[in-house]
DNA sequence: GCGCGTTGTGCAATCGTTAGCATAGATTTT
DNA sequence: AAAATCTATGCTAACGATTGCACAACGCGC
C-alpha cells in the first residue's frame, strides 16, 4: 500500500491547523437530515419551508427529525443562493446622548418584526473608518440604516456604487439615500409660538454641532419664525452635543447682566436644554422663574425632575418604522432604481415645568401673524 | 424547434420573482477577477490572501484589478468553508440605563479591534425572545456577549448544545458560559467604609432589580461590610433600574421622620442615585448636606452637575477587552472545551460632591475592623 | 540524458442551501 | 388498455471562497 507515499507532502501545516480552527462540529445540516431521513437535501429543504408539492407524510417525519436534532438553517449559505443577508447596517451617532440609545432599542425592535437582523457597524462620535466601510460589503448587508452626522460622503459613494440602499434618521441624505426626520423646523416653529405667547422677548438658541443638519433646521427655524412674529433676533449661543457643551453654554448665558441676559432659551437637543438648566439654577437662577428652557427631542429623562423640560417630543418609533419601510422597499426595487424620498414626521408638544406658560391657553397651532397678539 | 414546447411548465413564478429579489447586480467576485485576469479563482485567492507561491508579477496584477473593480471578498462564503463568521451575537441589557449605551460604545469598538462585528440581537428590557435565539444559531455567530440578566436559562443552553461560546458582562454566568464583572463586593465595601468613616450610621440601601447578580452582590456586600463593621443593618429600599425607580424610592426615604430617615443611602446603580437625589432634593432636603448619597458604576451623566456623584467607577474598557478576549479565547478551544472562568475586576472610587466626606483623610483601603474606628 | 526538486498555477471538492429540470409511479382520461 | 397527466421526489448546478492535490515548466546533479 501507498500507506506513507503519497502524505509527506505538506502535512505539518493542515495538520496543525485543523483541531482547533475545525468548524463548528456536529451541527445538523440539510445533508445530515436527508441522510437520517433516507431523503435527498432538496426535499428536506422543500419540506421544512412549506412547498406544497412534499407529502404530509415525508414532511412530517423529517420537521419531526428537525426539531429533535435542534436543526437551524444556515443562513449565511441561503444568503448566498438567495443574495439576501437580511442583515442590516446599523451606524449609531453618539450615544452619550440618550436619544441614540432609544433610537437603538427601537430600531431592533422593528428590524426584527420585519425579519431583519441589525449588524452594529459604528457607535459613538467620530467618522467611520475605512474598516467599517469594508464590513459593510463584505457581510453583505441589504441596506444601511444611518443615525449620525459621521457617515462620511466617501461611504455614501461606496453604498451607491454597490447598490446598498441608505436611509438616514434624524439626519439629511447625502448624495445618496432617503432620509426620515423630525419636522424641525415645524417643531421649532412650536416652542418659538410658544414662548412668544408667554410673553418672552430676549430670547436666545443653545446651537448643535454646526455640522448636523438637524441641528441648522432647528435653530434656523426658530429663528426665522421670531423674525417673522417681528420678534427680536434671537441670541445665539454655541451649544454641542452633550450635556458638558450645554452647561457650558448656560454658564455663558448666566454670566451675562440681568439687563441683557436672554429670558427664553430654546436648547437644540434635549441633552443640552439640561446641560443649560443645570448651569443657570447653579449661577442661582431659576428656571422658569427668571429663565424659560425648552428642548427638542423628548428623551424620557428630560422628562423627569428636576428638568420637566418642555420639549417637542420627537415620534421615534415612527421614524424607525418608516426608515426600515424604505429601507426594505430600496433593497426590493434595488437601491439605484428606488426613488430616494425625504420624510418629515411632525412631533409632538410636551408640556413640562421648565418654561413659563401662556396666559391664554396654549397657541398649538399658532401662524406667524397670529403668534404676536400684541406685539404690534 | 421546441421554442413553446419545453417551457410552459412552471414559468410565472421563477419569472416574477426574478426581477426584484435578484442578486446584488454586478459585484466583483474572486470569479470574475479571474477571468479578467485570465487566472484560476484560486490564484485570485492565494494572491490577495497573500500566499508565497503566487509570483510577485501575478499578484501585482491581480491586486492592482481587485482594487480596480473595488473587489471585496465575500465574508458569508469565506464563512462556509473555514467555519468562522466573525460574528459576535450582542444581547444588550436596558438602554434606559446610560451604562449600557456606553457599554455598547466600547463594545462596538473593541471587536473592531479584534476583527469581529456585532450582531444585535436584543437590545431593552424584557426577556429575550425565541426568533432571537434563532438567529444567533442561523447566523452562526462565533460567540456570544451577553450584558442583561434576561438571558432565558434555555437560550444558554441551546448556546450550550450548539457550541456557541457565552460570556457576560456585569452578570454571573449561568450553567454556560464565562463571565466578567466589577468586583461588586469590594466596590461596595469601598462605600461603606466612605460612608462609616464620615460619620454615617442610619444607612440605606437602594436595591436593584431582584434578578441581576450585580444588584444583589452590591446590597449584600454593603450590608455585610456594615454588620462586620458594627453598624446597625442598614434600610432596605426597593428600586430598580431606572432614574423612576431611584425617584420614588427617594421619596419614600424622604417621606420619613427625620430621626429615623437615613443619613446616608446607597443606591446600587448611578442611574438610582441620581433618581433618589432628585427626590430627596425636591422634598427639601440637602444632598449632600441633609443626606450622602452614593452610586456605583460610573456613568458620565452622573459626575456632572447638579449630581457630581461620589460612585465607584466600573473599569468599562476593561471589562469588554477582557470579556471579548474570554470570548475568542473559547471561540479558538471550543466553547465546551474551554475553561469556563469568572473575572473581577476592580473598580475605582471617584469622589464627588454628593456624600459628606470623612474629616480624617480617606480610607481608600480600609478593612472592617479599622472601619469604625471610634465605634467601640 | 534522465530523474528529481522547485516553483507557479489549475482542477476539483467542499461548505449548506436553493431551484430548475428530470423521472418513477400512481392516477386519470379517452 | 394505451396515453396523458399528476404527484412526489431525486439529481444537479449554482452561489463565492478556500485548499489539497495534480501537473507543467524549469533548473540541477549524476
Amino acid at each position: 500500500m501507498d500507506e506513507a507515499a503519497a502524505a509527506p507532502r505538506r502535512p505539518a501545516r493542515p495538520a496543525a491547523a485543523r483541531p482547533s480552527s475545525g468548524r463548528a462540529t456536529g451541527r445538523a445540516t440539510l445533508g445530515s437530515l436527508a441522510q437520517s431521513a433516507g431523503v435527498a437535501a432538496s426535499t428536506v429543504s422543500r419540506a421544512l419551508r412549506g412547498d406544497a408539492r412534499i407529502s404530509t407524510e415525508v414532511r412530517a417525519r423529517i420537521t419531526a427529525l428537525a426539531t429533535e436534532a435542534g436543526y437551524t438553517p444556515n443562513i449565511l449559505a441561503r444568503t448566498l443562493v438567495l443574495g439576501r443577508s437580511g442583515l442590516i447596517g446599523l451606524v449609531l451617532g453618539p450615544v452619550e446622548n440618550p436619544f441614540y440609545a432609544e433610537l437603538l432599542q427601537q430600531a431592533v425592535r422593528l428590524a426584527a418584526d420585519r425579519g431583519c437582523r441589525l449588524l452594529l457597524l459604528h457607535a459613538g462620535p467620530g467618522p467611520i473608518e475605512d474598516a467599517t466601510t469594508e464590513a459593510l460589503l463584505q457581510y453583505r448587508v441589504d441596506g444601511c440604516l444611518v443615525s449620525s452626522a459621521e457617515l462620511s460622503s466617501r461611504a455614501a459613494a461606496i453604498c451607491a456604487a454597490n447598490n446598498v440602499p441608505l436611509v438616514m434618521i434624524n439626519r439629511v441624505a447625502r448624495e445618496h439615500g432617503s432620509a426620515v426626520s423630525c419636522d424641525n423646523r415645524a417643531g421649532a416653529e412650536l416652542l418659538a409660538t410658544l414662548l412668544l405667547e408667554a410673553g418672552h422677548r430676549r430670547l436666545a438658541v443653545v446651537t448643535g454641532n454646526a455640522a448636523t443638519s438637524t441641528g441648522r433646521e432647528r435653530t434656523e427655524g426658530f429663528c426665522q419664525f421670531v423674525a417673522a412674529a417681528g420678534g427680536d433676533m434671537p441670541l445665539l449661543v454655541t451649544g454641542g452635543a452633550s450635556h458638558a457643551a450645554g452647561f457650558a453654554a448656560g454658564q455663558r448665558i448666566a454670566a451675562m447682566p440681568a439687563a441683557e441676559r436672554p429670558d427664553a432659551v430654546f436648547a437644540v437637543a434635549d441633552i443640552l436644554a439640561m446641560g443649560v438648566i443645570d448651569a443657570l439654577r447653579e449661577a442661582g437662577l431659576a428656571v422658569p422663574g427668571d429663565v424659560s428652557v425648552v428642548g427638542m427631542d423628548g428623551i424620557s429623562l428630560a422628562d423627569r425632575p428636576p428638568y420637566r423640560l418642555t420639549t417637542v417630543v420627537q415620534p421615534l418609533q415612527a421614524m424607525v418604522a418608516r426608515g426600515l419601510d424604505l429601507l426594505l422597499a430600496g433593497i426590493e426595487q434595488g437601491a439605484v432604481a428606488a426613488p430616494q424620498e425625504r420624510v418629515l414626521l411632525r412631533g409632538t408638544l410636551r408640556l413640562g415645568a421648565s418654561a413659563r406658560l401662556p396666559e391664554s391657553g396654549l397657541p398649538l397651532t399658532g401662524s406667524p401673524a397670529a403668534a404676536l397678539p400684541a406685539a404690534e
